[in-house]
RNA sequence: GCGCCCUUAGCUCAGUUGGAUAGAGCAUCGACCUUCUAAGUCGAAUGUCGGGGGUUCGAAUCCCUCAGGGCGCGCCA
């Protein structure tokens, strides 16, 4: 990954370009030459128009090359017809030492055809770069923050948690390829009442471990005696009971109360519920409880993550959070800027639930910052809400310097988007912007029916039940290809199907062909894979080998296209196009023996192959690596 | 009821941030091919971009509206 040429400071003029790698992005490359050439021509066109230019390639190839709005963009502000300054235009960028041909067309446009010479010179310029080909200087440096996963540690991984986790590590990977500083980022939600209740269940399960007579502990008999819901009741705590049990022997059993036999010390620090019902059972024992679970929780997802190939730099705890004050400063700090209220709220409009009593609550303006309702802060009983820990956890990544906040949720917490960027507003003076990718559900098929889970019913499937039954490339693969927010279908028959339908298969099938290709040349004779940086292209000159080093060539602008629209499927899809590409050229060589990679008879040629069949298959890796997906050598 | 997201070929989905005659794969039909690694090639057919209105040189893309689907809606995280 090369670090970024040059940090864009705040103050530098809205005027300026990005400056980036002459020899690498030749769609920059070619919009600064007809910015440049635009500049010369219209001199007082405003900057926000010039920055509008754009060099795309044209949907319909018959176009050329490339195409330029540059004469829409600018017959405005220079008084002439769109044709008139295309025209004029044109003449111009014909004259640029890569264009062969600039022809106006359509309402304004400038078609553009590109010197074959200059397309071919990307192969080596692919070669020298290896898979550093693509990196880009666009993020400018920034402290971007990608929190992803962040799974209650309150049970393994499932499916539901996968696809946040593979988008968040493929996002945080392309945006690290295009210049931003990434941190990789992991929220424990280790305080309130989901690890309250994960504590419950696993001093439930230490009791089990513990006692001679474990059915004298059922779950039933337990939730009574103590007053308590066991809520998870998974065998997956099983092993927390052990760790519990082993530790602590008997120590943490609970006692019977009777009569004032305890002292008042003892009962002053037990939980309260299970007192009144005659049983004295120590919050700290529950506290242990708690922590232990969490930690050998947390110790599973992170070892169902490394075989995702997910892993994170940073992981922060919302109890350490809380336990440092942090939320209590996050309240004080919007307290000091004015923007905490008591007051009542509005119950929703229209539906209004059964049980909506109005009361009063500490309150945030969210509404000053674009929410469409004030936002509360603590609960009626004082305690605070999840928002406001949020609030302080967002804070305190602004707190480290991060520039940017990107958050990848489930689609379930849509309705918190808008207050969450409202605070992040807050507590940044408007500094750092919060961005929220948002994951639909996945639904799990198997031959084409819909697999039913239940957490309750435990017919759930884990993160690793998956990775085992189709492998963590096709798994990481194919959650990459769909938007994240539409909603996918996941097949798990499909993903490992080895058919053209399948893009898992089919790309790393290409890239396998490259590999086995350049095996085979390298078994005849070492020398003709040796330096193919350097070696005369001239013979590339066949429609499908010229449409390969095209796709080639726009690896660099999909890389800046989808880091900037924070899409990391369009890496999924940009492979998909560069294999098609590939497999044509291949298959082609079945019609026409001249067209094979390897030709005894001509020397020259199959160095100029080898040499675009190495530069493909480093464009694929350096892809996959933005996916996490391993490129395979062969197809076995 | 209110808010957000979605609706593109028979199916599954792209659509380069407003560009030219809206694309790909699968399926269908026709012809060909049997491999440097088998899962192949070429051609044909396929559309009210959910409906309607607006913005402008230009709209699948932006705005309004209607219909259908998903998600969410104060003391869960």
């Amino acid at each position: 990954m090369a670090t970024p040429r040059r940090r864009h400071g705040v103050s530098s003029a809205p005027t300026s370009l990005p400056e980036y790698d002459m020899t690498e992005n030749i769609f920059a490359l070619l919009t600064q030459e007809v910015r440049g050439v635009l500049a010369a021509l219209v001199p007082d066109l405003p900057p926000e128009a010039l920055a509008r230019v754009q060099v795309e390639p044209p949907r319909d190839a018959a176009h050329g090359d490339m195409a330029t709005n540059a004469a829409l963009i600018a017959a405005k502000p220079a008084r002439m017809p769109p044709q008139k300054l295309a025209a004029a235009l044109a003449e111009k960028l014909a004259a640029l030492p890569m264009v062969t041909e600039a022809t106006p067309a359509g309402p304004g446009f400038v078609n553009l055809r590109l010197d074959e010479d200059f397309l071919r010179a990307q192969l080596p310029a692919v070669l020298r770069a290896g898979e550093a080909y693509g990196d880009s200087t666009i993020g400018a440096g920034v402290r971007a923050n990608v929190e992803y996963v962040s799974a209650n540690p309150t049970g393994p991984m499932h499916v539901g948690h996968c696809r946040g986790a593979v988008v968040g590590d493929a996002l945080a990977n392309l945006l690290k390829k295009a210049g931003w500083d990434v941190t990789k980022e992991y929220y424990v939600n280790d305080a309130g009442n989901q690890v309250g209740a994960l504590g419950w269940a696993s001093y439930w399960r230490y009791l089990r471990a513990v006692t001679l007579d474990a059915d004298e502990w059922n779950a039933e008999n337990t939730e009574q005696r103590f007053g308590v819901t066991l809520q998870y009741r998974g065998d997956y705590l099983v092993a927390v009971g052990d760790a519990l049990a082993e530790r602590h022997g008997a120590g943490m059993m609970p006692r019977r109360v009777e009569g004032g036999t305890v002292p008042e010390e003892e009962t002053l620090s037990a939980y309260a519920p299970a007192l009144e019902r005659g049983w004295l059972v120590k919050s700290a024992w529950l506290d242990t409880a708690r922590e232990i679970a969490v930690a050998m929780m947390m110790a599973e997802i992170r070892e169902d993550l490394a075989l995702l190939g997910v892993e994170q730099d940073v992981f922060v705890s919302e109890r350490s959070l809380v336990e440092a004050g942090a939320v209590e400063g996050a309240v004080r700090l919007l307290e000091d800027k004015g923007l905490l209220y008591e007051g009542v709220l509005e119950p929703p409009k229209g539906k209004t639930p059964d049980d909506w009593e109005p009361r009063p609550q500490t309150l945030f303006r969210a509404t000053e910052f674009g929410d469409d309702v004030d936002r509360p802060l603590r609960k009626s009983d004082g305690t605070n809400t999840y928002f406001a820990n949020d609030i302080a956890y967002h804070a305190d990544k602004v707190g480290r310097g991060q520039e940017l906040l990107i958050d990848v949720w489930g689609a379930d917490h849509g309705g918190y988007v808008s207050r969450m960027q409202a605070a992040v507003r807050a507590v940044s003076d408007g500094r750092v912007p919060l961005e929220v990718v948002l994951c639909q559900i996945v639904h799990v098929m198997k031959a084409g029916e819909p697999v039913r889970m239940s957490k309750r019913a435990g017919t759930y499937i884990t993160l690793r039940d998956l990775i085992e039954e189709v492998g963590r490339d096709a798994v990481r693969f194919t959650m990459l290809t769909r938007k994240s927010d539409a909603q996918m279908e996941f097949d798990l028959d499909k993903v490992v199907e080895q058919s053209r339908d399948n893009p898992v298969f089919y790309v790393q099938y290409a890239h396998a062909r490259c590999r086995s290709v350049l095996r085979q040349a390298e078994a005849a004779d070492a020398a003709l894979v040796a330096d193919l940086a350097d070696v005369p292209l001239t013979a590339l000159a066949d429609p499908s080998e010229m449409a390969l080093i095209r796709r080639l060539a726009a690896w660099p602008r999909s890389v800046e296209a989808a880091a900037t629209a924070r899409e990391p499927h369009r890496i999924a899809f940009y492979l998909a196009d560069l294999a098609g590409d590939f497999h044509v050229l291949w298959n082609r060589g079945r019609d026409d023996s001249t067209l094979r990679f390897i030709r005894t008879e001509d020397r020259g040629a199959t160095r100029a192959r080898l040499a675009l069949v190495a530069a493909t298959a480093t464009v694929i890796r350096s892809g996959l690596g933005v996916m996490g997906v391993t490129p395979v050598e062969e197809m076995r």
